[in-house]
RNA sequence: GCCGCUGUGGUGGAAUUGGCAGACACGUACGACUCAAAAUCGUAUGGCCUCACGGCCAUGUCGGUUCGACCCCGACCAGCGGCACCA
């Protein structure tokens, strides 16, 4: 008799499998189903450790057992290529990172496969390969066509060591997840994702999803959804208000009156000139108009209405001098760009006006820009949007607002001239306590940019230092710090004046950047207001939604939603990844690459070395550096930044489906064959990054129509950890790091597998024990002998089924339980089972049954998912099938065997347990009573008469002795 | 601080979801084989009392609901994870 001898086997039928082509995966095949089971894809890191070998040797478990059962099963994957790493490993080793990369996928895919997996090596993706970041390349250009990809200044996480922005997911407890650095803030201009415009849905879309709750939890947390209010302040300092009304309005034109009116009880001084010409208006003159009669300065709220607007940005423009703020109202838009009305327009004058602004000038001359849209037409919509963009502007969008603002009333405008500061709660019923406020330093500092010279100097200097601190030693420190800005505001609830301080416990990227302190309910506020002597009122709460109507009646508080979430800084100042396809233009700024010209390739470059200044080592590649403008024609730059690579990862499920596709990144007829992936296993750390990013990507291409699907993971396991032997965490330093290489050696693939399956549930993972796998080894030996230690057409006598019938019913027990419990992905109980069925073939064998060669048949069927070259070799070379053990199908369990005859029936005297019977199955309550009586046991403990008698059929009698039921 | 998860033998873990707690393994002890060891096989293995039949205790702690609780409810303790000066 031959020893097992695994590392022989195993090459063999890996071999054998590949040649034969087993698992390339056709896109879809008569009378399957199609199953996509999604793990996710390795980083070539150089090397395979065991936490690879729990990520998809254990999912290969259900591939194969889905195979058997009748499905066309896809088992991808691939290598998230690009990245840091390489880089950083390159620069050490003086090696290209290119170089580097391939070289690892070539080890590692040797690596993987021998795991004995069922990868479609077919359908594998890299994300390094030109034909597929073209594509990645190409949903940027989309999103960016669309608004959802944009460039902004603002404040980055930047590692000084890796020298790269990091996004908030990567830069967590204020340290570089990369090299450990403490990240520090930088003003930058970058490219984002706007995955914020999806941050409702990516709450709300979970609901439906069949994922851990940790999972999802873990994804709500991070978005960090908070209801609540946003209330207006008014600030005590008494502005001019200068309106200016639109295209043949007047003074007296509907909401007029009542805005003045309005402000004027409020303090305000409003005027509203009446413009020439208002039929026939002409720009210069109107300006000029104002410029002459008005006094402009900093105390002056400047509105314009419509056509106003327009004056409004060019009487601003030409003040040239500092205003408290600017409101733009329903602006009229750039007639040669939308507006066939006014292109058409008769009057000469109207076509003449000028839309050509100086919008960076003005920025610098507003603490504040309002635009209010009015929402009703959806190019006025767009071009609202445009201005609020060039402005920085906060865009309110009008909800139940008189079209172009034409009502009586327009309470929204009214809110939005007051100058105010504006808050964000989740607990407007706190308001009456609200005893002061407290602003972020950095939305201080935006004041201070525009009206430095009313600025007190220690506030000045209190925000200087407090913005130049990272946000880790903002928080480090809880002592609370801060200083009185000495302005005032109105508590709108209590009409009394309050204090606004400012201090660097409120947070300017979050809310509104500023706080209503609430010292008898928060406790920060109350340790801010102990320590600055600030005055804590003790007014008792009141009920929510009527202060909520109180707020909205007045026009100072609307229902409002603020997240945690910030949009997707994706710029990388890096060489190894994907570049941006994007052109800088001087005279026509950034342009989007054509698409024809995609992919826009990384070019080789010798020195990849970040530079000191921040930019990226592609402003060294010269000759790739320099293009023409696509718009103008002039010379131009490409964008050196390339993407995070979190993008490339975002989407590679998707090319599985349709990997050599040259026209589309996947067609929707081979994604509709798979997606969406109804399940994906992964790693936890995965959960607030990968996985929203990839919901993220989803749901934009679905919203631009080129995906079918909104959500793309139907179902989500996270799996846990492997430690090492010590219950630590695996670490070279710590010396116990388990090798697969060398488990695989001693034991055989085999063994690693089914131990990893079996040592606890696979969500959980858990210590790495060297018994634990000896243990399946020893399994493993045991299966070898017994099967091949069987001599054939010894069973004739084998026909009495009766002496089989342990056996039997313990073959049939293991075909349902093993099936369940792949299905649930509880894979160690799978193990236990066949652990059980082996130990009935021995038992039976010790018994000295003939055992029939069907039956070994299906303990190796049963086997094949777990040990896939074991259960081969004893299929194919010691039972002689023709063909292999995986092309056939999982075995049907009979229904009657696994309910036996007889049963133990289990009998208990006041739910203790006092004897168990063998019965027949089914027998009545007092067939079963009755046998209970006669137990000698049972007779012992129901002295005091037996009152009740609980039967739960097949399974328990419970007498109930002695007890008072009545009570 | 907030949110969530988990507490079962010496160890990893089972338990049909309210019905025999500790399956299946690891480890340990003893035995068989061996000159011996390893490997392999067999027996035992939650604790306490008992020669035994059997009994009592036992699923983090305390209490409750129930004929019956690892499972449901309440309070607490411990560990792990996520978020965190997030208003």
């Amino acid at each position: 008799m031959l020893k097992y001898n695994p590392s022989e086997i195993e090459k063999k039928w890996q071999r054998y499998w590949e040649t034969k082509k087993f698992y390339d995966t056709k896109d879809s095949v008569e009378g399957k189903k199609n199953y996509m089971l999604l793990t996710e894809f390795a980083y070539p890191s150089g090397n395979l450790h065991i936490g690879h070998w729990y990520a998809f040797s254990l999912p290969d478990i259900r591939a194969r057992y889905l195979r058997m059962k009748g499905y066309n099963v896809m088992y991808p994957t691939g290598f998230d290529a690009f990245g840091l790493p390489a880089e950083n490993a390159a620069i050490k080793n003086n090696i290209h990172p290119e170089v580097w990369t391939k070289k690892n996928i070539t080890y590692m895919t040797k690596q993987l496969k021998s795991m004995g997996a069922t990868f479609d090596w077919s359908r594998m993706v890299s994300t390094m390969d030109p034909d597929y970041y073209q594509w990645t390349q190409w949903m940027f250009l989309k999103f960016y066509e669309k608004g959802l990809a944009y460039r902004a200044l603002t404040s980055v996480n930047w590692c000084p060591k890796d020298k790269t922005v990091l996004a908030n997911e990567q830069a967590e407890g204020g340290k570089c997840d990369r090299c450990g650095t403490e990240v520090m803030q930088k003003e930058l201009s970058q490219w984002m994702f706007k995955i914020t415009q999806f941050a409702d849905d990516l709450v709300d879309g979970l609901k439906d999803l069949d994922w851990q709750e940790t999972a999802k939890l873990g994804q709500i947390n991070w978005i960090g959804r908070s209801e609540g209010a946003e209330i207006s302040f008014p600030l005590t300092k008494k502005h001019k208000v200068l309106i200016i009304h639109g295209y043949t309005g007047s003074p007296d034109e509907n909401k007029y009156p009542w805005i003045k009116n309005k402000l004027e009880e409020l303090g305000y001084e409003v005027d509203i000139p009446r413009l020439p010409n208002t039929n026939n208006p002409d720009q210069n003159e109107q300006v000029n108009y104002v410029l002459k009669n008005y006094k402009i300065d900093e105390n002056t709220i400047l509105f314009g209405h419509s056509l106003g607007a327009v004056v409004a940005l060019k009487v601003l423009e030409k003040v040239g001098k500092p205003i408290a703020k600017l409101v733009l109202g329903a602006m009229a838009m750039d007639p040669g760009a939308t507006d066939s009305r006014l292109k058409n327009d008769p009057r000469p004058n109207w076509r003449n006006f000028s839309w050509d602004f100086d919008f960076e000038k003005i920025k610098k001359l507003t603490y504040e820009v309002v635009v209010l849209s009015d929402l009703k037409e959806r190019k006025r919509i767009f071009f609202m949007k445009y201005l609020s963009e060039k402005l920085s502007a906060r865009l309110i969008e009008g909800h139940s607002v008189k079209e172009h603002f034409t009502g009586p009333t327009e309470p929204m405008i009214l809110n939005n001239l007051i100058n105010s500061i504006k808050v964000f709660t989740t607990r407007p019923d706190t308001i009456f306590g609200a005893t002061f406020l407290v602003v972020s330093p950095e939305m201080a500092q935006k004041w201070i940019n525009t009206h430095g010279d009313l600025a007190p100097p220690e506030v000045k200097k209190y925000v200087q230092d407090s913005l130049k601190k990272t946000e880790l030693q903002r928080q480090e420190n809880r002592e609370k710090t801060g200083v009185d800005t000495r302005a005032k505001a109105i508590n709108p609830a209590t009409g009394k004046e309050i204090p606004i301080w400012v201090a660097d416990y409120v947070l300017g990227h979050y809310g509104t950047g500023a706080i209503m302190a609430v010292p008898s309910h928060d406790e920060r506020d109350r340790a801010f207001a102990e320590k600055f002597s600030l005055p804590i009122s003790d007014a008792p709460l009141r009920d929510k939604s009527e202060i909520m109507k109180l707020l909205k009646d007045k026009g100072v508080g609307m229902p409002h939603k603020t997240y945690r979430l910030h949009d997707w800084i994706l710029s990388r100042q890096r060489y190894w990844g994907v570049p941006i396809p994007m052109i800088n233009c001087k005279t026509c700024g950034y342009q989007p690459v054509p698409e024809k010209e995609l992919p826009i390739k990384l070019p080789p470059l010798k020195d990849f070395k970040p530079a000191d200044d921040g930019r990226s080592p592609l402003a060294k590649a010269e000759k790739w550096l320099k293009v023409k403008c696509p718009k103008c024609g002039n010379d131009a730059e490409r964008e050196t930044d390339t993407m995070d690579t979190f993008v490339d990862s975002s989407w590679y499920f998707m090319r599985y489906t349709d990997p050599k596709n040259k026209k589309e990144f996947a067609s929707k007829k081979n994604m509709a064959n798979w997606l969406p992936v109804p399940m994906y296993s992964g790693g936890a750390e995965h959960t607030t990054m990968h996985l929203l990013y990839s919901r993220f990507i989803a749901k934009a291409l679905h919203s631009l129509g080129y995906v079918d699907f909104n959500e793309p993971f139907l179902s989500r396991m996270n799996r846990g950890i492997i430690l090492g032997p010590d219950n630590q965490k695996m670490s070279k330093s710590r010396g116990n790091v388990i090798d697969p290489d060398v488990e695989v050696k001693k034991y055989g693939a085999d063994a690693v597998r089914m131990y990893l399956a079996f040592m606890g549930p696979y969500e959980q993972g858990g210590p790495w024990s060297p018994g634990g796998i000896n243990g399946v080894y020893r399994f493993l030996n045991r299966i070898w002998y017994l099967v091949s230690g069987i001599s054939y057409n010894k069973d004739k006598n084998g026909g009495n089924s009766n002496e089989y019938r342990d056996l039997d019913i313990a073959i049939h027990k293991a075909i349902k339980n093993i099936g369940d419990d792949i299905e649930k992905l509880a894979f160690n109980t799978c193990v236990s089972e066949l652990m059980k069925l082996l130990n009935a073939f021995e038992q039976a064998a010790r018994d000295g049954y003939k055992i029939q060669n069907t039956k070994y048949k299906i303990l190796l069927l049963l086997l094949a998912p777990f040990a896939p070259h074991l259960a081969e070799e004893l299929w194919q070379t010691v039972l002689k099938n023709k063909k292999s053990i995986h092309l056939e199908s999982w075995p049907e369990y009979n229904q009657e065997m696994l309910s036996e005859e007889k049963i133990k029936l289990v009998v208990q005297v006041n739910g203790r347990l006092r004897d168990t019977l063998d019965v027949k199955r089914g027998i009545s309550e007092n067939e079963a009573k009755e046998l209970a009586l006669k137990s000698e046991n049972v007779k012992k403990h129901i002295e005091g008469g037996v009152k009740k008698v609980i039967y739960v059929k097949d399974r328990i009698i419970n007498l109930v002795v002695g007890i008072d039921l009545t009570k």
